[in-house]
DNA sequence: AGCACGCCGACT
DNA sequence: GTCGGCGTGCTC
């Protein structure tokens, strides 16, 4: 743990970094005042566009450069605010009494230029407020802002206070009273309590609450004291007591924590001070580390290479400078090993690595083997980490220690200050790319402008590449080279980045690709089979638990497969939010019953009688894991489960128990979604199971195909990594659907050729490009006249785009929300540009909201 | 986000 | 007539 502290004890924060030639001095006279981006959300664009900045004076005491993260009063609060540029003299046409002064520096020193242009490149492409792609780059918590709080002043309540009050009034003391402190937030308050405001007044007027504002409280840095050794030449001035210190201090290295040197020698901090006085110790706060405590690994050296893997390492060490490698390798080949190759001489060099996963690849197996190659190197990033952790890992990367930063979609941003590769694994997961929030960015994309950016190679890894890497890598010169790359910002010095094609077609060890079986269900039915499970997979199933091998089921869960319904009328318990139906959610036996919405999360108990005709027979139907697991109970239970899905995995940690559980054969079978496509790599699976493959290919949506083929063949690729050979059987309604069939044949080319015609035909990605403008709002009538309107506005202003819709979202209400969507399809040769933003959005009435998907992937 | 200012409906 | 709702707009 010292040797970590070691590093960062240069200076107080632990922290030098600043662009060559960056002054930390401002002149005594110039720079007084600061041009600031404010963290709030009402402050959108202005006419052009652009940003607002906002102008405050420089307390003198106060050293700031532009990139620094600042606090700042804002109205009645203080918010976060991010330097721009400083001034030598007030903007002229603003009143001086008006500009307030910086309140502190929370952050300063990092954000290099090149950073900047990253991120606005995302805010520019992603139609977003810049304000918004730093929030997202930062570890949450660094833009802090003040808070209305609401405290109870107990000494000044009656005893009667709750008789002679309003009901809200009442409520919100009931409330106060459930703690201690009797604080709480005035935004929960408000969200507990109906007519909050009103009562808050009254009690106000009678002083028996106070309402304050608390001051931000960002994430910072977490401080210890450490004494250091410094006089090695004792002298006579030393008490006996004194000189004991220093020995058990020199004994121990010379350096400890203040603490612990208290507790061995049982002195106090005053006697450490007047050694400190005598000159024999520093004592100085020094930063330590909050990242969590993953288990070590036993380390490991590196692999022997099979043929292929080496070729491809070769090409990938040979790249020095910006450049895009697709490593196209089957599921099984050694992709990681090429990636640990790869990234240890970038480590010698002095270079960063970044290693981008998706959401649920995070899994403990990827980094397991990071640590066990790098150990201490590896440093990993995302969002189940704590704030203080998310924090900390941040900083430790502004030193430029040379590491491993793995992280989930938000790790592209890391201010890594030396990067020399970038990696982007399962590059076809869609978890890339955000779409909820705005910035709705792709981290693939953003990574691609980072390399040019940066002049760093970047590897994109995937035994299914998307379709837009798969043109992109293979058939540049027929698209053309604005793919993916924003033709406005590309780095004029290096127009084009070489890419490269890298296939690793065999597994490793000549292992076999495990054959695929397609059974054909309506045959089982008309057989007389209406099991869930055809003969095959029945048979498969009973051979695995007398042969003690492992087998993976997989079930690809389509929101409502678990929905209750009346038998006798037919009636279907709905969400009273959103246009779903609820799913039912087993527990335990003698649980309570609960149904809940996959969307909004309502929940509530499951009805007695039909609402509609009072019978009985409300039954749940439908597949899900659950479901599932309880057909398999009663047909196999011999068999040991393990469910592996979203509600058995939410505890920290639960993913590498029950990984670790069914890697040491505690189970024989593991059973879920789309979880278990990923980054799985468990040697015993010998069988692996595709439930029904229908639910994925019957989606309405230009993607289904391509997602169902990944999908399935990433599944498939769980069978037969160890020594027993695989098989997979997958069941279908569908079997001579040509993307089965490609599945069946391990032929990701026809299956690319035959959709990429597809594609190029209607102009859908990659052969064009998407905006998708999403509308909410809680008034059906008033969302779809908005859209509608919108729709015209769009298709009368001349563009080069074609309107599709205005349609309902595919599932129109959620959350009490309606939705509509408005999709724009450009051609590849026309630039992507959304005309009139600010005119879309001043014609949007302000209770429905407007966001702009660029490029989206999920269209639902 | 918060807060102030300002316009309409239920009261002394 | 006023008190006080919350709808619109501003915050250097």
């Amino acid at each position: 743990m010292v040797s970590r502290v070691d590093d960062m004890s240069n200076s107080p924060s632990g922290l030098i970094l600043a662009e060559p030639g960056a002054s930390y001095r401002p002149g005594a006279s110039e720079n007084q005042w600061v041009e600031v981006l404010v963290d709030c959300p009402g402050v959108q664009q202005d006419q052009q566009q652009e940003q607002k900045l906002y102008t405050y004076r420089l307390p003198s005491e106060l050293d700031v450069q532009p990139g620094d993260i600042l606090s700042v009063p804002f109205g009645a609060q203080q918010i976060g605010a991010i330097a721009i540029r400083l001034l030598d003299s007030p903007p002229p046409d603003l009143a001086p009494t008006k500009i307030r002064e910086v309140e502190e520096v929370i952050c300063s020193g990092f954000f290099p230029t090149y950073y900047w242009k990253l991120l606005e490149e995302v805010a520019q492409y992603y139609c977003t407020p810049l304000i918004s792609v730093v929030r997202v780059a930062l570890p949450p918590g660094l833009l802090a802002r003040s808070q209305r709080r609401i405290r109870l002043k107990p000494e000044k309540l009656p005893n009667n206070a709750d008789t002679v009050i309003h009901p809200a009034a009442s409520q919100i003391l009931a409330t106060l009273k459930t703690q201690v402190d009797g604080d709480f937030s005035w935004k929960y308050l408000q969200r507990q309590v109906r007519g909050a405001s009103w009562g808050l007044k009254d009690l106000i007027k009678r002083g028996w609450v106070e309402s304050y504002l608390e001051h931000p409280k960002p994430t910072r840095p977490k401080l210890r004291q450490a004494v250091t050794l410094v006089g090695y030449t004792f002298t006579s001035d030393l008490t006996q007591r004194q000189q004991e210190i220093l020995d058990v201090l020199r004994r121990r290295g010379g350096d400890l924590w203040l603490t612990e040197l208290l507790q061995t020698c049982h002195t106090t901090s005053s006697t450490l001070k007047k050694l400190e006085e005598k000159g024999y110790v520093v004592i100085q706060e020094r930063e330590i580390l909050r990242t969590s405590t993953e288990p070590t690994v036993a380390a490991d050296r590196p692999k022997a290479l099979t043929v292929q893997q080496a070729e491809a390492l070769q090409v990938i060490k040979s790249l020095d400078r910006c450049a895009q490698v697709l490593l196209h390798g089957v599921t099984g080949s050694g992709k990681t090993e090429v990636y640990l190759q790869a990234i240890a001489p970038i480590l010698n060099q002095g270079k960063s690595a970044l290693v981008l996963v998706p959401e649920i690849g995070l899994t403990p197996q990827l980094t397991d083997r990071f640590r066990a190659r790098f150990g201490n190197k590896v440093n990993v990033y995302h969002s189940a980490l704590s704030d203080g952790e998310r924090y900390d890992t941040w900083r430790q990367m502004l030193t430029g220690e040379p590491q491993i930063v793995i992280g989930t979609r938000s790790a592209v941003f890391a201010p890594l200050p030396k990067l020399g590769l970038m990696v982007l694994d399962e590059e076809h997961d869609s978890s890339f790319k955000q779409d909820q929030f705005a910035p709705t960015y792709h981290a693939r994309t953003v990574a691609k402008w980072r390399a040019q950016i940066e002049n760093c190679p970047l590897i994109l890894g995937s035994a299914t590449p998307s379709l837009e890497t798969w043109v992109n890598v293979t058939q540049r010169g027929k698209v053309g080279e604005s793919l993916d790359w924003n033709p406005e910002t590309v780095n004029q010095t290096s127009p084009i980045s070489p890419s490269h094609y890298l296939s690793l077609p065999e597994r490793i060890q000549s292992r076999p690709m495990p054959p695929v079986e397609i059974v054909d269900m309506r045959q089982e039915l008309k057989q007389g089979n209406r099991s869930i499970f055809s003969r095959s997979l029945y048979n498969a199933l009973q051979k695995l638990h007398s042969q003690g091998q492992q087998g993976i089921l997989f079930i690809p869960r389509r929101g409502h497969s678990t929905f209750v319904s009346c038998r006798s009328c037919g009636y279907v318990v709905e969400c009273p939010n959103c246009d779903v139906s609820l799913s039912y959610h087993y527990t335990h036996e003698g649980a309570t019953q609960l149904l809940r919405c996959h969307y909004c999360n309502h929940t509530q108990l499951h009805p007695p009688h039909c609402p509609e005709c009072t019978s009985p027979y409300l039954k749940f139907f439908g597949s899900g894991t659950q479901r599932l697991a309880q057909e398999l109970t009663q047909q196999f239970p011999q068999l040991r489960i393990i469910r592996f899905d979203s509600d058995t995995t939410q505890t920290k940690g639960a993913h590498r128990t029950l990984l670790t559980k069914f890697a040491h054969g505690e189970a024989d079978l593991l059973i879920g979604t789309q979880m278990l496509t990923k980054g799985l790599d468990i040697a015993q699976v010998t069988l692996v199971g595709v439930v029904s493959a229908d639910g994925l290919l019957n989606l309405a949506d230009y993607r289904a195909a391509e997602r169902t083929f990944q999908t399935l063949t990433q599944v498939a690729g769980r069978a037969g990594r160890g020594d027993d050979p695989g098989r997979v059987i997958i069941q279908t309604y569908s079997p001579q659907h040509p993307v089965i069939q490609a599945v069946r044949r391990h032929d990701y080319e026809t299956f690319a050729q035959t959709e990429l015609e597809q594609r190029a035909a209607l102009q859908y990605p990659p052969y064009g490009h998407l905006i998708l403008l999403r509308l909410s709002g809680l008034d059906a009538a008033d969302v779809e006249n908005t859209a509608l309107r919108l729709a015209e506005q769009l298709s009368a202003t001349e563009s080069d785009y074609e309107i599709l819709g205005p349609a309902p979202a595919s599932i129109m209400r959620v959350a009490r929300r309606y939705r509509w969507q408005i999709l724009l399809k450009f051609p590849l040769d026309v630039p992507v540009v959304l005309p009139n933003l600010a005119q879309l959005r001043e014609r949007c009435p302000k209770d429905i909201s407007l966001t702009i998907d660029v490029n989206p992937l999920n269209m639902m």
